[in-house]
DNA sequence: AACCAGGGTGATG
DNA sequence: CATCACCATGGT
């Protein structure tokens, strides 16, 4: 068990609210005024502070040296990454501005790769809601139990590999399921080899990802973004698009190409909650303008 | 190259 | 209570 507070620098905040809810992680809830859910194999209650956050942290197995927990979950925010100066960045264009201006506290995390393959393979075609339901019910059959078994860890790919459609069925993941059994068993069987991605272009990686049943460009670009840190990613969602075509009809401009992932969950967020974010959205009959 | 099923849930009316 | 949309993809 450890306890970090963490300062972040003059003036920039994280939302725990706009971070952990904002559709890019599915296992985390808002408990006594604070968060709590699973960032890799730890168990943490994150709490806002004036100047940062605090982290209580039960770890799934012993660290591997003192401080490697703090470094660990450090590097789970990407507290390393200057927001404020990314943001100043993003707000030159008048969207991202608002976007940014609306929910200023997102950051992107670095979670574990096997983990955000699973959770957007089973967030295709479907709600958040539902994703986070699946996604519990996953990890309290097949996880390992932490604290009393108040939580679990993420199953890893060998204990999901073993495993049968039949055994799945109560997961209600739908069709999806026999997509996290072919993924289970070509990382498991080393078909797949999950961490040659990092240092793999990103055209090879996406590669690697898409040839998996039941994993398009969308999906690999989520693993890619929210799994393997690759922050150029830039997954295109029904809500994305929306946002492209009735904001950005000349195209995303390629001056954030470089971080448009982190730009892209600024806009999600703010389209999917801001009702002003996206003009005309019922009907969808934009073919005569507005 | 356009549809369409697949599963279930929350939001909407 | 019915309809609809949902952080897509593979098959026809």
């Amino acid at each position: 068990m450890a306890l970090f507070t963490y300062t972040l620098r003059h003036g920039e905040h994280i939302s725990l609210a706009q971070t952990l809810d904002c559709g890019q992680a599915f296992r985390f809830k808002a408990v006594n005024g604070g968060w709590e859910g699973m960032a890799g194999s730890r168990f943490i209650r994150a709490a806002e502070t004036p100047d940062g956050f605090s982290l209580l942290c039960r770890c799934a197995r012993e660290c591997a040296h003192p401080g490697s927990c703090e470094q660990d979950l450090a590097h789970y925010f990407d507290l390393g990454r200057d927001y404020a100066a990314l943001k100043q960045r993003f707000s030159a264009d008048p969207v991202l501005a608002r976007a940014v201006a609306y929910c200023p506290g997102i950051r992107v995390l670095r979670q574990d790769g096997w983990e955000a393959l699973c959770s957007f393979i089973l967030s295709q075609n479907n709600n958040i809601a539902r994703i986070k339901g699946i996604i519990s019910r996953l990890c309290e059959s097949f996880g390992a139990p932490i604290d009393g078994g108040a939580y679990h860890t993420f199953p890893d790919a060998q204990t999901l590999a073993s495993l049968t459609l039949e055994d799945l069925a109560p997961l209600r993941a739908g069709f999806r399921a026999k997509y996290l059994l072919d993924a289970a068993r070509r990382v498991a069987s080393g078909a797949l080899a999950l961490d040659t991605l990092y240092a793999m272009p990103l055209d090879s990686a996406r590669a690697a990802l898409t040839s998996l049943y039941g994993v398009g460009p969308k999906v690999a670009d989520c693993v890619l973004l929210y799994g393997f840190g690759r922050m150029e990613c830039f997954p295109r969602d029904v809500w994305i698009r929306r946002a492209l075509a009735q904001l950005y009809p000349q195209g995303f401009p390629d001056a954030f190409s470089d971080v448009a992932g982190i730009a892209q969950q600024f806009l999600f967020h703010y389209c999917r909650t801001c009702p002003d974010a996206l003009p005309a959205q019922e009907g969808q009959e934009e073919k005569a303008g507005v």
